[in-house]
This record gives C-alpha cells, sequence and structure tokens, in this order.
DNA sequence: GCCAGAATTGACAACGTTGTCCAGACGTTA
DNA sequence: TAACGTCTGGACAACGTTGTCAATTCTGGC
C-alpha cells in the first residue's frame, strides 16, 4: 500500500501508476527538448511554421503576429470586452494562422481551478458503471467541467493510489465508489478544499456526503417476494464481506427471513468473490444434497449472470432474484426478476450534490439513499420444486 | 458547430462546455480568493494550518517548515539523489505535517508533459465502450497516464469541442472514436505533437492512425452464414449512414447477397437511428407483407437488442445475426447468433499504437483491422419458416 | 482647440514547479 | 596544511497564463 504522501526511497510520482519495474515513461515525440533550445521562442515568428513538430505557439507568438501587447491577446481569447474589433480581427488572424490553442495548464496554474472533476471506480467495464459514469460526465458538462475517470478494479491501495494522483491533478472535485474502508488519507484534500462524494458505498472512517441505493431494503424485499411465493429454503450469493452493499444484503436477507421466522441454514449464505467459478460452485453446493434450496437471491449482477447459467444448465426450476437490473433480462426465459437500481440516477445525484458543494454550499455531510424497485419477470414467481 | 480556433463574439473557453445559456461557472468553496491575499505564503509558517480551508501547502512552504532549500523539497519529492538522509527526513515530516500534495498542473507547465490522454468515445453508458475504455485505460496506466474521457453523443460539434478542450488541457495525446466526418480540426494539434489514433471509424480528411474491426468481412460472413441455412430473403437494419461501419456493414451485406446470386430488394434495407422505435418499424415493415424477409442481419449491438425483442413477440421463427457479441446472448432462447468484435483488443491496440507513437516510433499513419468472429449460437441458424 | 473622462492597451508580477548552475562543506591526498 | 575533488544545498529563471494598474489614445463638450 502505498503511503499518503511522498517518500524518497522508491517513492513514485503519483501518476506514475504502473506497479511494474518496467521504467515505462511518457516522452514526446520530439526526444527531449534541450534546455538551450527554450530560447527559440525570441526568434522572428517568421521564422515559426505553423506546422513545426513538438511546439505550440503561446499567447506571446500570438501577440508578436498581430502586433500587439500579451494581455490583448489573453482578452481575445477569453472573450473580455474592451478590445476594439480591429484589434480582435488582427488577433484572431494570428490566432488562426498559427494554430494558437489556450495552455490549461497555465491558466490552471494561474486560477487555481481545474474545471475538471475525478471519478473513481470499480470497473468501468461493468454494465453497472457505464450508466453511472455517463450520468457524472452530464452533470459535469452542465458545469462546464470535465472527467478524468479511473478504475480501482476492486483494489484499496490502488483505489488511493488514483484518488491522490487526481488530488495532485488538482481536480475540483471527486466521486468516489469506494473499494477501501479507510479513507481517511483524504482528510489533507479534503481540508484543502477537494469536493468529494461517495457513491455505492459509505466512506471509510471519515465523514463524508455519500449517496447510496438502499441496498438492505432492496435485499429485504426481494427474499420477501420469494417467501411469499412459499420458498422456506433460499440462497444468497454475494460479493465480498469487504463491500459494504454485501453486508447490506446479507443483513437484508436475514431480515426477511427473520420476519417470516424462518431460519437461515448458514449453507445457504456465500459471500466471496464474483469470479464466475467462485459463484458456480457456491450454486451449485447450495442446490446439491438433501434439502436443496428452492430458490437464490444474486447479490449483484455479475453473481446474477452467472447463476443463470448454472441454472439453465439444470432441469429442475430454481426461482431466482437478482440485484442490480440488466439488459435483456426479461428475453430470458423465464424473464430474471429483479431488484433494480438506478445506476444513472445515483451518478446524477452525486454528481448535483458535487457541484452544490462546488458552488459553496455549506452544509454538513449528508448521506442520501436512493429506492430499489422490485422488477418481476417470472424466475422470482417460480413456486418452489 | 464550433470553430476549431477562438473568437471573440460569443467564444466560450473550450472546457466550457455547456451548451446551455446558464453561466454555470466552477468557484471553489472559499469563493474568489482575493488578489491581495495571495501574498499570505510570505507569513511565518506557522501561521499556517494543516487543515486551512481551501489552501494548500507549496513546495515552498514545506522548505521553510523544514529549514531546507526549495529545490531540496523538490529532490526529495522527486526522488531525485543528492539528499543526506537526515534532510530528507526533516523534509519529509514537514510534507506529512502540511499534508502537501505536488501541484501537478505547474509540474506540466514546466515539464511540457501531462501524462494524460484522452478518449472521446460516443457514449460510456454503452456496453460495447465500456471494456473499450477499460482497456485503453489499463494501458495507459502501464505507461503511468490517466485516462480522461468523454462521450461525444454521436454528434461532430460535441466530439470537436472535446478534443479541443482535451487539447487546451495538454493531454499528450488522444484516441478517438469519431462521430464526425472532417477531422482537419485536428491538423494543429498533431503537428504539436499530439498523439492521435483513430478507433472503430476511420479519421475524416486526416491522414491518422486507425484501429478497426473487419466490419466488411464480418458482415459479409454472418448474411454468408445466413444464406448457407437457405435464407434467400434477408433484412438488414444499421445504424446511421454517416457512420463508417453502417456503410462497411451494408457493403458487406451487399457483397454476400451478391456473391450468393441473390437480388436485394431495397425494402430489406433500413440504416437509420437506432432508436428502438425506429428499429423496431423497420423491422416490422420488413416482416410483414406478402414476402416477407426470413432472416434478419443487425447492424450493432443495440439495433440487435430490439429486434430480438420484435421477433421475441411474435410467433413465426425469424432468424437473426448480430454484429456486436453482447452478455447473455446466449441464453436467450434461441442463443442469439452474433459476429463478435473484441471491443477490448480494439482499445489496448489503439492504446498500444498510441504510446508507441509517443515513445517515439515514427513510422507513416497505419491501418490496423482486426478479425471478427461468427459466434453460432441457434438463431442464425434457424431455417427460412 | 482644449480638457475631462472614458475606452483601450500593455508592462509586470504572480501562480508552483523543475532545470541550471554556482557556492560551500567535507574528505582525501600530497 | 594546502590543493583538490565530491557531495549537498539553494538562488534563480523559466514554463504560459491572468489580475492589477498605469499609460496611452480616443471621444465629446465647451
Amino acid at each position: 500500500m502505498l503511503d499518503a504522501t511522498p517518500r524518497q526511497s522508491g517513492y513514485r510520482h503519483p501518476t506514475d501508476l504502473d506497479a511494474t519495474p518496467r521504467p515505462a515513461r511518457l516522452r514526446i515525440g520530439t526526444g527531449s527538448r534541450h534546455p538551450r533550445e527554450q530560447d527559440r521562442r525570441t526568434v522572428t515568428d517568421t521564422a515559426r511554421s505553423t506546422t513545426r513538430y513538438g511546439t505550440r505557439p503561446t499567447m506571446k507568438d500570438v501577440a508578436a503576429r498581430a502586433g500587439v501587447g500579451l494581455k490583448t491577446v489573453s482578452r481575445v481569447v477569453n472573450g473580455e470586452p474592451g478590445v476594439t474589433p480591429d484589434t480582435e480581427r488582427r488577433v484572431q488572424e494570428a490566432i488562426t494562422a498559427l494554430g494558437f490553442r489556450r495552455n490549461d495548464s497555465a491558466r490552471v496554474l494561474r486560477k487555481g481551478r481545474t474545471a475538471s472533476i475525478g471519478l473513481v471506480l470499480e470497473d468501468l467495464a461493468d454494465p453497472f458503471y457505464g450508466p453511472l459514469s455517463r450520468a457524472v460526465e452530464e452533470v459535469a458538462r452542465d458545469h462546464g467541467a470535465l472527467l478524468i475517470n479511473g478504475s480501482s478494479a476492486e483494489d484499496p491501495a490502488r483505489e488511493q493510489e488514483l484518488v491522490l494522483a487526481l488530488c495532485a491533478r488538482r481536480v475540483d472535485g471527486l466521486v468516489i465508489i469506494p473499494a477501501g474502508t479507510d479513507h481517511r488519507y483524504l482528510e489533507p484534500e479534503i481540508a484543502a478544499g477537494v469536493a468529494t462524494v461517495f457513491v455505492d458505498r459509505p466512506a471509510g472512517e471519515i465523514d463524508a456526503d455519500v449517496v447510496l441505493s438502499d441496498s438492505f431494503g432492496g435485499a429485504r424485499d426481494a427474499v420477501a417476494h420469494l417467501i411469499a411465493h412459499g420458498h422456506r429454503r433460499i440462497g444468497f450469493i454475494g460479493d465480498q464481506p469487504r463491500i459494504h452493499t454485501a453486508i447490506e444484503r446479507l443483513r437484508g436477507y436475514r431480515a426477511a427471513m427473520d420476519e417470516a421466522g424462518l431460519p437461515v441454514d448458514e449453507s445457504w449464505v456465500a459471500l466471496g468473490s464474483t469470479a464466475p467459478e467462485r459463484v458456480r460452485s457456491a450454486a451449485e453446493a447450495m442446490l446439491a444434497g438433501p434439502a436443496p434450496v428452492t430458490a437464490l437471491f444474486s447479490g449483484n449482477n455479475r453473481v446474477t449472470v452467472t447463476v443463470v447459467r448454472v441454472l439453465a444448465d439444470r432441469s429442475r426450476p430454481v426461482a431466482l432474484v437478482g440485484f442490480d437490473d440488466f439488459e435483456l433480462a426479461d428475453l430470458i426465459n423465464p424473464g430474471i426478476t429483479v431488484v433494480a437500481q438506478d445506476a444513472a440516477r445515483l451518478g446524477r445525484t452525486a454528481a448535483a450534490l458535487l457541484f452544490r458543494r462546488l458552488d459553496g454550499a455549506d452544509e454538513p455531510p449528508q448521506q442520501r439513499v436512493l429506492p430499489t424497485r422490485l422488477i418481476p419477470r417470472g424466475s422470482g414467481e417460480l413456486p418452489p420444486a
């Protein structure tokens, strides 16, 4: 696990994300620029070609070409008032001729704001996070900000690495789907004004805004639904117990069983990796033996998919309710009954909260819990076999 | 459509992405910092609190606190040699005490490289792009770079806006899934050394690296597969003709029909929006009438999903092959036969090419075409009804 | 034609970092 | 002890932009 602060020995630039010893470094196409060349800018502007490789015109170049002062160029570029049409035209021509584009790095340095926010999630390739990320992006766009995102791969160390790299880039705010359980490393950042909102799972050991789905309630509904359809032996396969939602959903499962006065055999509960092999063996274990479960509740979309495959291989029908909706769930036969959470809404809500903070809202950290929705499609309404 | 270069009247900062007139601006929590306050840094370091809101310690602060020079702090932070262990320890303590984190904006400005790349795609929420984005991210991570991504929503103006905003941030390279057909606006950027790789669709009007899937070949295989199973009247529903892959897949469709000596009734071909309603009505039109098609070839995953829904509502079986694989395609009954392209591999290939360029590879632009794979699952093997 | 006041313009100093280069401190050798 | 390297540390000037503020040019009214 990386330290939150730089060390000398073995210290790596926070953006040097590669863990391999390979000395992979970015280099621009021109190779390392000899320092003496840095003075090239002082040659007459006619010596500079628009297409000179690896060199970009600056406002100074534009100013020289247009025969105006540096600040005037800045004014034109930023649409500030106080420039005569004639001057503006000359500057515009120079800008076009040189292919100038303002260097936002310098702007950021000067202004102190980056108009960008960071999103750290588990895996962008997961169909649950795509819409969430897109929703955050849209809100950011509405506020004129860009989105930088990174996947933690459910690894706390990598999460921290990413978050700190984003902080070093001076993102204005962070939306985090936490992998780790201790976020005290964020304290100096938050104190320094980086707005931070956690999504899907609460922050660990610090007080911060959180937007959650109602995992407990959704899970309880799901299991109650199965019970209502006559099931007594119900299995639960969930994610690693380190993950908050997994625990909450397990709690919901137990609550529903408890409320119905049903005992829970511990062999009916499997928390762990969502890797297909593990889920498969867990499901098969629950479905074997003299008193197999007659229904399964799966803790997230990845688990559900694997369980569906397992059940497809069997003749005896087994009821199934999955947490998370997924595309085409209605086209499988029977349709898969799910507890749907609205990923896009999670993202939108979190991003809206973030920008409220950035706009100066000074309220205590809040926790928002979004409701889930049970969608019956057939698999959850199968009677016990 | 935005100009490629700044104008005064109505000019918007390239990162001011919102198209609405609302004056949405980022503001940090502390409100606008009065310029006079900028001198606060010269007060004694004991006056600064670690948790002072909205203010971040700089190397200068660390240096003052550790009683060393500025450059020494820089050396420690960057793990450069030439610092005694004792000095290093003092600096480390100051860093920790102040919660210092290097400001990468300043670093970027000084060094000229950002160690970040941009990815512009159509829609992050599309399950095809999630894995692609993740693959690009992984390669970037291996090279110590961060990924900034944006969705163009298939709008050329928005694509350009995004790309130029990324250029203003001085990303080192760009991976673009183009929405537009004219990328000459990128010429100055490429000339300035921004490595650029296009993915999924070729660049318009400029010469650049491209990584594609074999749309033509994949489509031809798909349709030939249907023909081999006895179909003579085959419909094709694809994306907008503006999109390169749509055209290529149509070409593949025609080629297969042609090679089999089959005529193509123009009512069997529908290119246009992939919005569900449109696809639905297109499919229903092809399936109606006295000589309906007996098989459908759908041009991408969104189309396929809608077509599957349409076919699920009908009693007469209709064969279907879809371009793009998707999760659970095997669990629908019958399983959906698809032409699979490897989105992750597209992303990996493109990113690898990009970093080759950044590492100084000086080859002419190249085009890579990745093969597709026909996966028979049942729906494509149905005989004509 | 002259002056006040407004409008335009540009010089300059930050922003926080890193590269260069020089000044001391220290240890070694003659 | 003097002369010589080597090692450490720091002063300083960039990087490209924007905020301040003063200088300059224009305008209109007399």
